[in-house]
DNA sequence: AATTTTCCTGAATTTGGATTTAATGACTAA
DNA sequence: TTAGTCATTAAATCCAAATTCAGGAAAATT
C-alpha cells in the first residue's frame, strides 16, 4: 500500500480530468445515448481503459455532467470578476449565460441533459440544483442593485431571478437549434427587454 | 392495382395513427434513444410488423414527433374556443402551455426532443418551427388586445410573445424535472407576473 | 370460390457494442 | 536489482438488438 504522495494524485487527479473532459466532449456530441468507444475515442484511449476507471460509464457520465455544470457556474461567477456597479453585472450576467454559437460545447452538453432530466432523477436533481444556484446568483444581484437604489424591483427579487433564469434557458435551447432569426445578440436584447420592465434601469450598459 | 377506397383508407390512416401514437409513448418513456422492440412493444407487435411499415425506424420517430407537436399546437389553439375577451384568452393561453405534472407525455416528448435538437437538424427544424407558430399565436393575441384597449403593450408584441413562450418553455422543462418548489401553479405566476408587466393588465383573469 | 395482395409472426442470421482477460510495458518501493 | 503494482491494449467472448425471410392468416379482388 503506498502512500500517496503529491506528485502521484496530482497525475491522478489529471487523468480523471481528461477522462471527465473526454466524456464531456463525447456527449457534447452524441447525446445522453453516447457510447463507451466514442467516450475512449474521445479520451485516445481503449474503452478497456475507461473501464478500468469507471467500471459503470453511467459513473462516469455523471461525474462529467457534474463537473460540466460546475465549471458553466463558475465561469459566470468569474466574468463578474471586479465588476461593482450593479447594472454593469446584470448586463454581463445575462450576455454570458447565453451559448454564443450552435458550437458552444458546454451548452450543448446542458441541452442533451435538459431532456434527459425528464426520465432521469440523477440529471433531474443535477439540472434543478443549477437552476436555483444561477437563481440565487440573480437574485443577490438584483437585491445589491435595490439597496443601492440603482434598480426599482417590479416583484419580489426571487421571482424576477426566475424569469431571468428561465428566459436564458429557453433561448439557450433556441441558438442551439440554430433559429434562423434568434441568434446571441437578439436573445440577449429579448432578456434585456424583461430586465428593464422589471429594474427600471435602461439596460443594458456599457462594459469595461 | 387497387383503387383506394374509403375504408381501406380508414383503416390505413388508423393504422398509422396507432404507429405514431406507440412511437409516441415509447419515446416519451425512452428517451431519443428508444429501441425498434420498445416501440413495437407499445404497439402490441413485433419489431418486424413496424419494420413493414417503416422499413427505417429515425422516419417513424420523425413522423411520430411531428404529429406530437401538431396535436400539442392544436389543443392550445382548441383551448381557446369560443373565448373572446384578450385578457381571457392570454391566461387560458399562459395555462395550457405548461405541463400539469412530471407524467405529461406531450410535453415529456418535447422535452427530449429539445436536447436532441442540438445535434439533429431534422429535429431542429421542427422544435424551431413549433416555436415560431406559438410566438405568432401569441403575438396575434397581444395584437388584438391591444387594438381593442386592453392591453398597454411595454414593447412590440415579437418582443413579448417570443419571451411568454420561452419562458413556457424553460418551466416546462423545469416541472418535468420536478422542480421541489416550482409546480405547474408557481410557473403560471411567474409568467403572468411578466405578463402583467408587458401588458399593463392585472393578469390572469377568471376564466368561464 | 379462387386468387391475389396485404399484413404480420417467429425463427434464423447478422451486427455492433459491452465485457472479460491474458499479456505487456512503465513505474515504484525495498 | 528485483519484485510488485498500475495502466493499458488487443483479442476473445458475450449479449442484445437489428435485420432478414419463409410462411401463413386475413382481407380484398376477380
Amino acid at each position: 500500500m503506498a502512500k500517496t504522495s503529491g506528485r502521484e494524485s496530482r497525475q491522478k487527479s489529471a487523468k480523471r480530468n481528461d477522462l471527465l473532459e473526454a466524456a464531456q466532449r463525447a456527449m457534447a456530441e452524441h447525446g445522453t445515448a453516447v457510447r463507451l468507444n466514442q467516450v475512449a475515442e474521445h479520451a485516445g484511449m481503449t474503452s478497456g481503459a475507461i473501464l478500468y476507471h469507471y467500471p459503470d460509464l453511467q459513473d462516469l457520465l455523471v461525474d462529467a455532467n457534474r463537473a460540466g455544470m460546475e465549471r458553466f457556474y463558475t465561469e459566470r461567477v468569474a466574468a463578474l470578476e471586479g465588476i461593482n456597479d450593479p447594472a454593469e453585472r446584470l448586463t454581463v450576467t445575462i450576455t454570458s449565460g447565453l451559448p454564443v454559437a450552435q458550437d458552444d460545447e458546454e451548452v450543448r452538453l446542458l441541452c442533451a441533459l435538459g431532456g434527459e432530466a425528464a426520465r432521469n432523477t440523477i440529471y433531474a436533481v443535477l439540472l434543478t440544483a443549477l437552476f436555483d444556484r444561477q437563481v440565487a446568483m440573480y437574485q443577490t444581484l438584483l437585491d445589491t442593485g435595490a439597496t443601492q437604489g440603482v434598480f426599482q424591483l417590479s416583484s419580489d427579487s426571487l421571482t424576477i431571478a426566475r424569469n431571468l433564469v428561465a428566459l436564458e434557458d429557453a433561448y439557450g435551447y433556441r441558438i442551439m437549434a440554430s433559429h434562423p432569426t434568434l441568434d446571441h445578440d437578439v436573445a440577449a436584447n429579448l432578456i434585456f427587454d424583461y430586465a428593464r420592465l422589471a429594474t427600471s434601469h435602461p439596460l443594458p450598459v456599457e462594459t469595461t
